[in-house]
DNA sequence: TTCGTTTGCACAAACGTTTGCGATAGCTAA
DNA sequence: TTAGCTATCGCAAACGTTTGTGCAAACGAA
């Protein structure tokens, strides 16, 4: 017999051992009908054992005060008297109080965090964006989590859903080149947390929109080439689906029309930005009878591709065909000859997204869907320069 | 006199008007001596009104077992009956329940969030190595919290100091170029959150570092420098307070010593990696009267302002000057001539810092900080060709 | 005085999940 | 049978902060 007393009668004798749970002993006594193991002390502290913060609770039992009264205090509520409120926030800085961040944010269910979702992290043009975002974010004292869908359809529509588990106060995003649905950002529209779209945009839902100056700038673009004597303008641009692809190619046929010149539908080329599908494009229109007299992308890395690929081939550019992007990626600059490029403002873009956020959680109920449009400029460099003498504008 | 009853004994007539608080009117009952306000509703929600998300207690009740049953079956605990936790499963899938992470993270004292610290997003270098930590990040179903330091020590501060409130299970930081002290590092050292070091990383501290071959690879360069026939090879280096540049100028002095080469402090540049301090000090090296005939930088942003600056000088490189950088920017490769560079496997060195955060959370207690060395190897390009036929490596 | 008002603080619920342990019904082996 | 076990589930604390409201004391005016 075990020398154990019944958590009950406090006898000994009526103790039976009683088989084990979770690894424990565990007793039986007859007398009482009750089962029990033994355990010294209370409840531990489970989790990872972190060096203990100093707390509110901490602070109100040094100074006798009750937690309510803490928290009040050091957020200047006017319900504290003054006496209470200095040395309550004395003795904080003297105990080294950090704010919970996270308790705060579960109680008062608003995390400070804006989620973005771009494509990815290398690309220049993205990290510019994102940027953007941040500055704008940390000036509203928020943190940005930020996920890369890599371009890639199920992995956004996996991060939308991670983030959306309560996590953020919003959220921003362009989409990925996969993505021609938008269900995923629809399930989540009446959230009641705000969805700002940036540079790839959605059309079919009421978010807030940021983008570039996408028609205006193709058709000058397009109009820059025509001046410069081109007539055969081939066109790189992205998937069907794509916002962008649609509204530049919109504007790049304005100016056609505009010049009386004819569209070639085998002049497009409906790329996904790889380097691979630029190459074989420009391949095929190297091979037509009546070569394309320029290219035009509506992203600086696949001009950048092209007009590499150009001097690989010993094709002068902009002799025989000039080369022109869309974005101002600072590589345009250094490559020779320059790129000539839309400046879209990119890092604008960003802030403005971040900027709509703020707008919508601000105004409230009341708040209508934005769409922006930044403004941007032609850059002209030497990769368009037919005839001489056209300055930096 | 009101015609309200009092709470306690329900008398109207000796209930009197007792002032307003907050904005309510207030009662009191002589009888009783008891105040009190009139409420109907029973305590409001409050914080922003976000449509309700179905919760595990919501489960519990629809189905009638306990929240503590229902949080077992969906973390698949050996407790619940095979047929609990399939009622269970898909009463949570047709509810459309999401776990609340933020209470998840709350309870278990844990948030599945890395904070990482970089000089900046736009600069190609950092958001490499930053997309490497993210997919290791993800791979183990962490999120990743991105602060720029812009550069500044302050906001470097500032930013631990907002992270490091319980937000994150780690910290992941590459130094701004101004920091040179590290009490705000050590300051967090004992608080059990793991911190790792990559790149620009703090020599003081007893924490994990992961870092580029700098020794080698400047020792390398140099070399081939020499080779290529140099024999005044000038430096562009940070701040004397950094460790990339205290390591990368031995790697330089070994290799000069190594081939009988005087060291010369005249040719050596600490920058803050401006383009502004590098022509400055390209002015300074050009007016001496025996010119450098090689400028290597430990940065290739900084030597591609070089090579531009030379090119815009009419000074042939790499005939009259070679020159060479350190990091592999793509950039170096679309610059004409191409840029000789030390590829230093960017994107390694950030999967690596986040790949050591993870093995010091796995192994617990007994972890000891490792300093993992990321190889690299030179790329030799048209910049430092002098006899040609060298291929690239 | 005495009623009416303000000031200053305390109490406790609420947030959603995890988890230590209690507890019972039913099963198994002696 | 019955003592010893196992399988399943419930209860409630704990996490740190915010916030609605109760309430006593001080204060002011009639």
């Amino acid at each position: 017999m075990p020398r154990v007393k019944c958590n009950k009668c406090d006898k000994a004798e009526t103790v039976l051992r009683s088989g084990f749970v979770r690894g424990k002993q565990r007793f039986y006594c007859k007398e009482c009908n009750y089962h029990f193991t033994l355990h010294h002390e209370g409840r531990k502290p489970q989790g990872r054992q972190i060096v203990h913060q100093t707390t509110i609770i901490d602070i109100a039992k040094a100074i006798g005060v009750s937690n309510s009264t803490v928290s009040r205090a050091l957020r200047n509520h006017a319900d504290i008297s003054f006496e209470t409120k200095e040395a309550i926030k004395a003795l904080a800085v003297k105990m080294d109080y950090q704010p919970n961040l996270f308790a705060q944010s579960f109680a008062k269910k608003q995390t400070n965090i804006i989620g973005v979702i771009i494509p990815n992290l290398e690309t220049t043009f993205f990290s510019i964006m994102l940027s953007g975002i941040q500055h704008v974010a940390n000036r509203y004292g928020y943190k940005v989590m930020i996920c890369q869908s890599n371009e890639s359809h199920k992995t956004e529509v996996d991060n939308i859903q991670a983030l959306m588990r309560n996590w953020i106060d919003g959220l921003l995003i362009c989409h990925s080149l996969e993505t021609a649905s938008y269900e995923h950002i629809k399930v989540h529209m009446n959230k009641g947390i705000p969805i700002v779209h940036f540079h790839r945009v959605c059309m079919e839902t009421e978010t807030s929109k940021v983008m570039a100056e996408d028609v205006k700038g193709a058709e000058e673009m397009t109009d820059h080439l025509v001046a410069q004597g081109c007539k055969r303008i081939a066109l790189i641009i992205g998937p069907h689906h794509l916002g962008i692809t649609v509204k530049r190619l919109y504007g790049y046929q304005k100016s056609l029309k505009k010049h009386g010149l004819r569209f070639d539908e085998d002049l497009i080329a409906y790329t996904d930005f790889t380097h691979q599908s630029v190459i074989m494009h420009v391949d095929r229109w190297l091979a037509m009878p009546e070569r394309p007299d320029a290219v035009f992308s509506i992203s600086d890395k696949c001009a950048i591709h092209t007009l590499r690929y150009l001097k690989q081939l010993r094709i002068p550019v902009p002799a025989a065909i000039c080369v022109a992007g869309f974005g101002n990626d600072p590589m345009g600059e250094v490559i020779e000859p320059g790129l000539t490029t839309y400046n879209s403002n990119t890092l604008q873009v960003g802030e403005t997204a971040a900027q709509l956020f703020f707008d919508q959680i601000l105004s409230g109920e009341n708040f209508k869907p934005k769409t922006k449009i930044i403004k941007g400029n032609i850059i002209i460099r030497g990769s368009t320069i037919r005839h001489g003498n056209v300055q930096d504008l």
